[in-house]
DNA sequence: TCATTTAGTTTACGCGCGTAAATTTTTTGT
DNA sequence: ACAAAAAATTTACGCGCGTAAACTAAATGA
């Protein structure tokens, strides 16, 4: 890191005694020099620090190296964690990774896709907002761009989907709380914003049916992102009105449970398993925040690491050229015991 | 947006009536061409739906339309929610915004900086990590690259620093808490990453002081940014130790206050200002979260639109060659009265 | 050692656009 | 209606790099 400037290129590769096509390639891909040429670059790349110019590089490369990540609400811890555990492999692997969030509103989602057209990736990790999602926009922008789908499917678009099992989620959490106490009901919203929310509740339905139990679906009203505050209305709702059929309330997810947790708290109605308890919660997810609520959150958490690998591998072996059949692929989750249930 | 494919400019040109450089000064500035040929050009947009090549754009530019967000940790939802305030600015007057997230890692912070740098920005909005940041760099960052700081300021570097009157909040609130009650105690970690944490801790010690009571901090063990994670750990030792010489908590800032409301709850201490109420806990910050706590958190908010609207025009001003002195804008935080306090 | 493979060099072109200079056209003010 | 000002056009060059082709040098293998 003298202090001569390289401009460009040419200048850089005069100083390292390479020539600049070599040097080109270098930066393309270092393994595809001869050992003794790539070190030689980096020892001027030492002394020199030079990079290339990303314009001029992308400008006419038939693919650059950028990723998008998209997500539909970087404000939501969940999303933010993949979001970065996304980012990191995308490092790891030699692309550059560009974070997107559709702020829950889909003609962002639409802006968002417009942008990453124009940044000419080679592929892009999307998970679409859902149902609010305009279809035939995604649908045309996975024509044009390797787009791997994730967490929310929506068709079969893309190359591939790769997510969570939300029936093996649900059924596992049911089991869970049918046989170490009341069966649950199920609290979620009436007009859901994923569709992972359908899953869920449908998995509900067929593990209470399995399992002998009657069901009791508490859907509440509420649109949006908001699903804090939606499930704080909407529990204080349900609570005052006695809709809840038994003393157990499993969460379609768990930003709903926070929310019907501090409904219960400001109703003065303790939740956990203890004696002195009057209900329990569950959620569904993992929340990163789902530890510190009180009492903490008993849910079923996503595998984070492997549904990120499952993800970045899949896509990245597609840039690579490796055709495969459209394929969903959904992990299993696990259980996490807390005081809530 | 015919099927008709445009492949440059030059195309376009052709086909909207207009010379190449016109309408490369169109999509540079809009208003900078007659309002007939705008009009001119805009009907051709829709019909040939074409986007000039980024790549090739920035290449020449002496000023991209890029503006880099940067963050500590984006998967906290505080800073989640000001990089979406922020970035919805840059969109609104016209620039590229991308987000990077340091994660909490000084030495990904360098990398950031470094990969801002080859995008050529017009300008940067950087929230950096504090204590831990590589002082040097972000420095000579600054020298290169139009920087505006905010959220933890880092000595005068930049163009300018914005972000919340830490003294008023710590202040404010333990005003609040002595009027209303016990003189609260500070919980703090010992080693914070933050610097904004010293002004807090400072600004307790005066305040007490002129309030003609004892001040006692309670600084707890734990590195890094898993701020609830210490807080709960930190909470439940100094609950067992009796550490706590009153019944009122002011927290250092509202994630450590969500772990120690967790420590209560796992110990059975009921939080209010209520009868039965054992202690009082509040925070600081306005965290996305903090309604959601059990009890929720009494709080104060950082003013999140006035924040990062003094911070990005005072950015805008500077790229459109406004030039002012370094100065340093602390905005007052609002208090949040909720049941924890 | 020599033929063969592999890697690097030289030369040259083009990508899509910014931008400057000289010229022509259109608008504006009186 | 005419001169002055403003805007658009024509022409031309260059940015920094990717990349292809033809050639040369270096490594490899028996």
């Amino acid at each position: 890191m003298a202090g001569n400037k390289i401009r460009n290129m040419e200048e850089f590769a005069s100083v390292s005694g390479i020539s600049r096509p070599t040097v080109s390639k270098y930066f393309n891909d270092p393994g595809s020099v001869r050992e003794t040429t790539r070190t030689r670059i980096e020892a001027a790349l030492e002394l020199h620090d030079y990079r290339p110019n990303i314009y001029a590089m992308n400008q006419n490369r038939k693919l650059t190296k950028n990723v998008g990540i998209v997500v539909p609400l970087l404000s939501d811890p969940y999303f933010a964690e993949i979001a970065r555990n996304l980012e990191q492999r995308c490092l790891a692997a030699g692309y550059r990774p560009t974070l997107f969030s559709s702020h829950g509103d889909p003609a962002l989602e639409v802006e968002v896709l417009d942008t990453l057209r124009s940044l000419k990736p080679a592929g892009v990790l999307l998970a679409p907002l859902g149902r609010a999602s305009d279809g035939k926009a995604l649908e045309k922008f996975c024509e044009d761009v390797p787009t791997l789908i994730f967490d929310s499917s929506v068709d079969q678009i893309g190359l591939a989907f790769v997510g969570s099992d939300n029936f093996q989620f649900t059924t596992h959490i049911t089991d869970y709380l049918c046989r170490t106490g009341e069966p649950p009901c199920f609290f979620e919203m009436k007009t859901p914003a994923n569709p992972n929310a359908h899953r869920r509740r449908q998995s509900y339905l067929r593990a209470m049916e399995a399992f002998g139990h009657t069901p009791d679906v508490i859907s509440v009203e509420g649109e949006g992102w908001g699903f804090e505050e939606i499930g704080l209305l909407g529990g204080h709702d349900a609570l005052k009105r006695g809709r809840f059929s038994t003393n157990t309330i499993l969460c379609s997810n768990d930003r709903l449970a926070i929310g019907l947790l501090t409904a219960c708290y400001e109703q003065g109605i303790r939740v956990g398993r203890g004696e002195a308890c009057l209900i329990r919660v569950a959620g569904q997810d993992g929340h990163p925040y789902s530890r510190y609520t009180c009492p903490p959150l008993t849910t079923i958490s996503h595998n984070y690491d492997a549904v990120s690998q499952t993800a970045a591998e899949a896509l990245f072996a597609a840039i690579d050229g490796q055709v495969a059949a459209w394929k969903s692929t959904r992990l299993e989750g696990k259980l996490i015991l807390r005081d809530s249930a």
